[in-house]
DNA sequence: TTGTGAACGTA
DNA sequence: CGTACGTTCACAAT
């Protein structure tokens, strides 16, 4: 094989060299790429390496080069900083998130067989000068792929430097002529020019006042830098004073700026053939930096193919394993870009299904890990023992398509998949399929995978199936791995995880089919196995992670069996009050029907009250009141607490008084009028009932969130709005709601994961919290302490957990800045572990880039790196909030499936119908009062053991209003 | 028709 | 210049 190579160095005509100034591009990509975009679910950077990739493919492709090379610099310093001390200083400053990535470049390069070069003592720039300089002499077209202008010294008839642009993708070729148009020096001329000018990047002062424009005039009119120090005393005004003043520097600079051409490199050109690519490693890396599989084809063609079709020497190396790499490639990139289809058959009768399951049965495994889990055991060594193993490619796959919204679930069609065939079941089946399928799924279902258990416990409960806790939810496990990110259906999901896109911009529905349409028409089966397809490549894609984190104790002990529970609070429904409700709609129309009324009458014109932009004239132009606050667009906000700071400041202007008393006045009521007719609209009126549908994959801390209709946030802090909880009743057949709520869960967290005594104390002492907390912040006795105190530290604690700032405690108890201050330092003296917890969170976060809570969910954060401060300020609250807050959900959660087991095992018939964070609502069958309320309220005092004991208030009554305590 | 910003309800 | 959500309306862009 060897003997057919031609050796190029001899014999290089019309080929091409490329070399690569491989810091410098990792340092456009960085700043050219935002990194928040480009960052793995660990918190890793990757925009360096992904713009890198992309540009030198771009490069390749275009200028289809015979040879690479790239070059780096290394670690210490060089001859350069010998003479300059601070040379390169500002380089060395590079962001901790660039550094890590230049390893990631170099195992990219070396995966993909391209030579990368670096010596010690030297920068890239000397390797790349060499390498020109070894090109120009074999007859090689040389370009260097460089975003440093110490480059264009390089630059002649064979020599080109591709400089990046404004825009990183535009490469600019500097060639000779290019660089004597844009700095009016010739190439060999513009070190001088550059030792005048200095370079910024590089921390090299130059001639103060001095910029290219007096640079090239001066070397024009003296030749060279040589000639300008020789003449240096002719040179008039205050430049030729700078200069003189520092010619020295400028010297110093000339000497640092010429590369030397003539490095030991211990390589010769033969050695930049395109090596073979490694795919096993690229692979390996681009997994592990979370590159899909469009990045790696894309990548992998430039590499594989790009160089080899378009040159000569390269197809002759080894044109076997060539065209061997090519083909895997091609392989590669297939298997990556589309799913593996299973084959669909529809199915109509038990016995098919039968047949069927026996032939694929084979495929399907149970590691003993899971087997040997035991729902319902919250023990320490549960949650870290318990994994999905490989267990996620052998299983059952279930999926079904319909309408899962609760109250209006309609099941068009289900399917169980193996791993290369799968069955349809159209809705409606017979009795003995039903009945098949049922056993099925008792026996099957810990070793069956979903994407979604909520909706296809909807969906197979439509037509009276039952699917038990399945070993794997894939929506589930990528709400673990990446809580931030949210996709809306099935096919998000596979673009976003696999990078796997759809064909021919083809997107049909997920999940909400409009079953008026055609039940199957010709493209369904393939969407079918698509379907299916990708709940098993999401499974395969997650099981990995989820077990290195830790995380399937999650998944099986919390979120499962919490899909569970809501599934059957969305299926219950909450029972409202229709004429109730219709009457407060009426009353709350006319009153704010009342209030716009005098509203214009005071403005003198009909203005639309709803718009900011119209009320924004008439306050602030034609009544001329004075704008306290600006929006985030910068215009002025009309919120109310705005509205209100007016009011009280226009007492002796009667008509904007009048105006903004009545504009208020609407605000609150045209609100409450919107709210009520929200929950009108979305009764069912089959059952008289509001079926919400709780999100459980979308709040990025682990709470859950309510849709169509919200029920999470009826108004509960003013008597007015607090009325509307009042229309939510028992339904038929029950006696009662009752509402139990945890007091202060957070700030018991808090408690117990700081280990602050003081605070301990406080949750343990059975006073008035707040009041306690206060006696101990001010020194004084509980009896002794005001209103005012109880109020600024009950702020104070409720803010710690949002890191709140003195500026927004001033802001809400209205005290000056400084006693918002004084009360801080006055609490943190008292309550020191808890502070010291606080800052512990952030830091952790930053170090590991993810926080956790108790139960070990995460969330990332990268911009806890970001160089942007108000980016940064963001981060590091929501990280001091979400392990306190996700704290809290998981105990929530844990509260729900006991209190929900605990009312089974009881055999009653109250059940759960609402959760509002830290509150459960109950519906209450006749005579169990008593007996729920201990139950529910035990299984959330206890679903968590704490230092601090968690405490329960509950409240029965007729509605949910009279249910508070 | 669709997307965005302001406003405001909850924990 | 306090975290986490969802919904509504106006308004601009299409």
């Amino acid at each position: 094989m060897s003997a057919d190579i031609q050796a190029p160095s001899s014999a290089a005509a019309n080929e091409t060299l490329l070399v690569v100034d491989g810091h410098s591009l990792a340092f456009r990509a960085f700043f050219a790429l935002p990194v928040d975009n480009f960052s793995t679910s660990e918190g890793q950077a990757t925009n360096a390496v992904w713009g890198f990739a992309s540009m030198l493919a771009q490069v390749i492709d275009t200028e289809k080069p015979d040879r690479l090379g790239v070059a780096f610099d290394v670690k210490g310093g060089t001859f350069r900083n010998t003479m300059l001390p601070q040379y390169k200083g500002t380089r060395e400053a590079a962001p901790e998130e660039l550094l890590t990535q230049l390893p990631l470049i170099q195992r990219m390069l070396e995966a993909l067989g391209v030579t990368y070069i670096e010596k010690p003592g030297y920068e890239g720039d000397d390797i790349i000068a060499t390498l020109a300089s070894m090109g120009d002499r074999a007859g090689y077209h040389t370009l260097v792929l460089s975003g440093d202008r110490d480059a264009f010294q390089l630059v002649d008839d064979n020599v080109t430097v591709l400089y990046p642009g404004h825009h990183f993708k535009d490469l600019k070729h500097m060639t000779p002529q290019a660089i004597e148009e844009k700095y009016k020096v010739t190439p060999a001329q513009y070190p001088d020019l550059a030792a005048l000018r200095g370079e910024t990047a590089d921390n090299i002062p130059g001639v103060p006042g001095v910029g290219d424009g007096f640079a090239a005039k001066w070397i024009n009119q003296y030749g060279s830098l040589d000639g300008i120090c020789e003449h240096a005393d002719e040179i008039g005004g205050k430049k030729g004073e700078a200069l003189r003043a520092n010619i020295e520097q400028v010297k110093l600079n000339r000497k640092v700026n010429a590369l030397v051409r003539d490095v030991e490199l211990g390589i010769s050109l033969d050695d930049l053939g395109f090596g073979a690519v490694d795919i096993a490693k690229v692979d390996a890396l681009f997994k592990e930096l979370e590159f899909g599989s469009r990045t790696k084809a894309r990548v992998l063609k430039t590499f594989n193919t790009g160089s080899a079709d378009g040159t000569k020497s390269v197809s002759k190396t080894g044109s076997a394993t060539g065209q061997a790499a090519a083909k895997e490639s091609a392989q590669v990139e297939e298997h990556d870009a589309a799913l593996q289809l299973p084959q669909i058959e529809h199915i109509e009768t038990a016995e098919q299904f039968e047949a069927w399951v026996r032939k694929h049965r084979s495929q399907i495994a149970v590691p003993r890990e899971i087997a040997e889990f035991e729902p319902g055991d919250y023990s320490e060594q549960s949650k870290r023992s318990i994994s999905c193993g490989t267990a996620v490619n052998h299983a059952w796959a279930v999926h079904a398509w319909g309408d899962a919204r609760p109250g209006r679930v309609r099941t068009q069609a289900w399917a169980v998949s193996a791993a290369q065939s799968a069955v349809i079941v159209e809705s409606p089946v017979d009795d003995a399929l039903k009945q098949t399928l049922a056993d099925f799924f008792t026996a099957e279902h810990g070793k069956t995978i979903v994407y979604g258990y909520k909706e296809m416990l909807h969906a197979l409960g439509s037509v009276g199936l039952d699917l038990p806790l399945p070993m794997f939810d894939a929506k589930l496990a990528g709400y673990l791995v990446q809580p931030d990110f949210h996709a809306d259906n099935l096919e998000q999901a596979v673009e976003h995880f696999l990078d796997i896109h759809g064909e021919d911009g083809e997107q049909p529905a997920q999940g909400t089919f409009d079953f008026d349409d055609e039940p199957t028409d010709s493209n369904a089966d393939e969407q079918f196995a698509h379907d299916l397809a990708a709940v098993q490549a999401l499974a395969r894609h997650f099981g990995p992670t989820i077990d290195e984190r830790e995380q399937y104790w999650l998944m099986k002990a919390i979120e499962l069996p919490v899909s569970r529970v809501l599934h059957d609070m969305e299926r219950t429904g909450a029972k409202v009050d229709i004429s109730r409700l219709t009457g407060m709609r009426d009353q709350f129309a006319e009153d704010a029907r009342f209030a716009q009324e005098e509203a214009w009458k005071h403005a003198g014109t009909e203005i639309n009250l709803q718009s900011p932009k119209q009320l924004q004239k008439v306050l602030f132009e034609d009544m001329g009141l004075k704008p306290t606050k600006r929006t985030k667009s910068g215009s002025y906000t009309t919120n109310a607490a705005a509205l209100q700071n007016l009011y009280i400041k226009s007492v002796d202007n009667e008509r904007a008084n009048g105006f903004l008393g009545a504009l208020l006045r609407h605000r609150e009521t045209n609100k409450l009028k919107q709210i009520v007719q929200t929950l009108i609209d979305s009764i069912n009126m089959k059952d008289g009932r509001i079926h919400t549908t709780y999100e459980q994959t979308v709040a990025a801390t682990g709470r859950l969130s309510s849709v169509d209709p919200n029920l999470q946030n009826i108004p509960n802090r003013n008597a007015a709005g607090r009325e509307i909880r009042g229309v939510f009743v028992p339904g038929e057949g029950y006696e009662a709601l009752m509402s139990c709520d945890y007091s202060q869960v957070e700030l018991r967290i808090m408690a117990d994961l700081s280990g602050d005594e003081a605070l301990i104390e406080a949750f343990r002492s059975g006073v008035d919290f707040h009041k306690y907390v206060a006696s101990m912040v001010y020194k004084l006795p509980v009896d002794q302490i005001t209103n005012d105190q109880r109020t600024h530290v009950k702020a104070m604690s409720y803010g710690l957990a949002y890191g709140l700032s003195t500026y927004g405690l001033a802001q809400q108890l209205k005290i000056a800045p400084r006693e918002a201050e004084t009360l801080k330092n006055r609490y943190f003296d008292t309550f020191g572990k808890v502070h010291d917890y606080l800052e512990s969170l952030v830091s952790n976060a930053r170090e590991r880039g993810y926080t956790e809570t108790i139960f070990g969910r995460r969330r990332y954060f990268p911009a806890l790196r970001s160089l942007n401060r108000v980016a940064r300020d963001a981060a590091e609250r929501a990280a001091l909030n979400a392990p306190i807050q996700g704290s809290a959900a998981d105990i929530m959660k844990i509260a729900m499936i006991r209190a929900d087991q605990a009312l089974r095992e009881a055999n009653v018939r109250s059940r759960i119908i609402l959760q509002i964070h830290d509150e459960l609502v109950v519906e209450i069958a006749p005579g169990e009062g008593e007996q729920v309320t201990e139950l529910v309220k035990n299984a959330m005092e206890h679903a968590v053991d704490l230092a601090v004991p968690l405490d329960v208030s509950c409240g029965m009554g007729a509605d949910w209003q009279l249910a508070a305590h």
